[in-house]
DNA sequence: CTGAAAGCGCTAACAA
DNA sequence: TTGTTAGCGCTTTCAG
């Protein structure tokens, strides 16, 4: 129990002594704070890669009052969406040295969100994302300190924080259009839990049915999982005036149509259903699914990008949009004969 | 710029100040390291209640050189077997007061290994998990620090590290006994990128092959994407030696089928498909999948738990099994007539 | 350019 | 039981 108990990691002043030099010295090449005479520096640096010196990032923090670390706040981490976008996030953030947490908010139970706030508070991180896709993570947004850089992710911009966006708003007026040229009378939406009282999905399909004159039908709630949207599904196979289904992601489409098929009807002969997101799986589906596009793991870094921006102080970029792609494959098509727009 | 630049937090000094005791008292309160007389505790909880203190996790971490930190080391972190496992983890972390951190290792490449181990051990977390699926994630397991609690999640057991693991091998093993027992007279098998030579899913379909006296035919090597599944399943559709194929996961089976059906081979009918996991989709897809229920978040919660148990210093539980459990649906029958078993 | 001194917020050791 | 004194490993004044 002499030189032996655990090889103590080497710390700053181990490398001051073996390179001759003062500790602040060796801070300075560490953070290049100031200048230091090359040949002091090239000590210092053989030193530290002898040693394998690695500065106790807990240590710069304390004294920084801030770690090289980013928290992500989410409502849901292994949904395609959210684990993609945490994906771009976490690789974009690695690049740049950072590490990132995860805090999971399960609901919007104040006790269980402001557990999630002093969670991430108590990390003292550089820069926090929050992923608002959900109600969990708009609640939190709003609890969060204000003195930390702050960026949100989602489908629609709100005012007040950066934020990184897909134009879900348009991708969806796109998609119901889509339908609609088709030669559907109308377009009915199966929607997923809205994170307020109405997303751009929803939004966009609104809207592109009032701009063609044509009032929206009432709207079908499906929960995240895809059973829902099977339930559902089951339920609209009886009705001959549904021949196109808008539904809030990929997973509910499939669900739709499972329950659609449940029911002996077919698609796209008998009704159109598409998607959202371009779930890996959709291509694979069959019929082959109509949907959109979404970069979840571009929006992740295009996220860190903001975020390093504000945590520069710059101010300059506060929102980042992308408009994603509509991709038309199998499950649409033409109404039933008859039961088109006259 | 007087009483105004940023309301700073509060810290130790300002709780003992206030509840007109010493620093080191506030902490006994609040590490409860020693008793405190019950009328100055109380006093020091209204003070810091009073202040809404908080203490600082830097400072601590500082100290006692450990964080309440867990870092999970993965090769992927979309992929739905890692997010559920990563969402598993972070629950039971959350629970009990520590912050997760995510760090991917994204190649089996020297210097991205060393940079993730870097990366880790600059956090000096409280404990790690490594998510073992693939070969990035057994590299760096090789390569990280033993100096620090240490977890392994996998499908496969190996020495050394305790480790929480779903019994793959004799849930490939049940699945593909349950295709022989339909009939067939071989079981033909597509794996997923394995995290060494041979993974358990492999091995079990081999050893159930060699019980059943038959031996195993090539196997066909898949990628993470499902495209690659179709692929391989327009090829093999031309073969009418292939009655009954075992994926490596559901999201391959899924591209099997399709690929199968491109060439407009049936499922069940010409041949049987079955997968493993029990993807949220599973049940969707048309067929049904045949598969094998896997509890990765279940999963996780384990190897969380056998890292408290680690981080406590406890040495007994060093392993945490569990069988997956066979999940027959519509994607699985009897050979056609003519070629099943004489 | 460089070293000595101070201090980040907290816990541990030591007296009292 | 409690306060005083020392640090944890680093960066930041402040002289020189």
């Amino acid at each position: 129990m002499s030189a032996n108990g655990a090889p103590k990691p080497p710390v700053i002043a181990d490398v001051a002594r073996l390179a001759g030099v003062s500790v602040p010295t060796v801070s300075r090449v560490l953070t290049g704070a100031a200048r230091v005479r090359p040949e002091k520096e090239q000590l210092v640096l053989d030193a530290i890669a002898k040693l394998n010196y690695r500065p106790s990032a807990t240590a710069r923090a304390l004294v920084s009052r801030q770690s090289r670390t980013i928290a992500i706040v989410a409502g849901n981490t292994s949904q395609y969406g959210y684990a993609e976008t945490i994906r771009g996030i976490e690789e974009e953030a690695r690049a740049d040295g950072y590490t990132v947490t995860i805090t999971v908010v399960e609901s919007v139970d104040d006790e269980v969100v402001s557990r999630a706030v002093d969670l991430v508070r108590d990390q003292s991180p550089a820069g926090v994302v929050v992923l608002k896709f959900d109600p969990p993570g708009v609640a939190t947004l709003n609890h969060l300190p204000h003195d930390v850089p702050l960026v949100a992710v989602s489908g629609v911009r709100v005012r007040d924080v950066p934020q990184a966006v897909l134009d879900e708003t348009r991708a969806a007026e796109a998609l119901t259009d889509h339908l609609l040229e088709l030669g559907h009378r109308t377009v009915h939406h199966v929607r997923i839990p809205p994170s307020r009282r109405e997303d751009g999905r929803t939004t966009g399909w609104r809207r592109a049915l009032k701009r063609a004159g044509v009032q929206s039908p009432k709207v079908f709630e499906a929960t995240w999982s895809p059973e829902s949207g099977r339930a559902i599904g089951r339920e609209i196979a009886g009705d001959p005036e549904v021949t196109a289904v808008f539904c809030g992601n990929d997973e509910i489409a499939m669900g739709v149509i499972k329950g659609l098929s449940d029911e002996g009807r077919r698609v796209p002969e008998d009704v159109s259903v598409v998607g959202f997101d371009d779930h890996p799986l959709a291509a694979m589906w069959s019929p082959a699914l109509t949907t959109v596009r979404q970069d979840f793991g571009g929006l992740g870094g295009r996220a860190f990008e903001l975020l390093r921006h504000a945590m520069r102080g710059e101010d300059a970029k506060r929102f980042s949009s992308e408009l994603p792609e509509l991709v038309v494959r199998e499950s649409s098509g033409p109404p039933p004969a008859g039961r088109g727009r006259s």
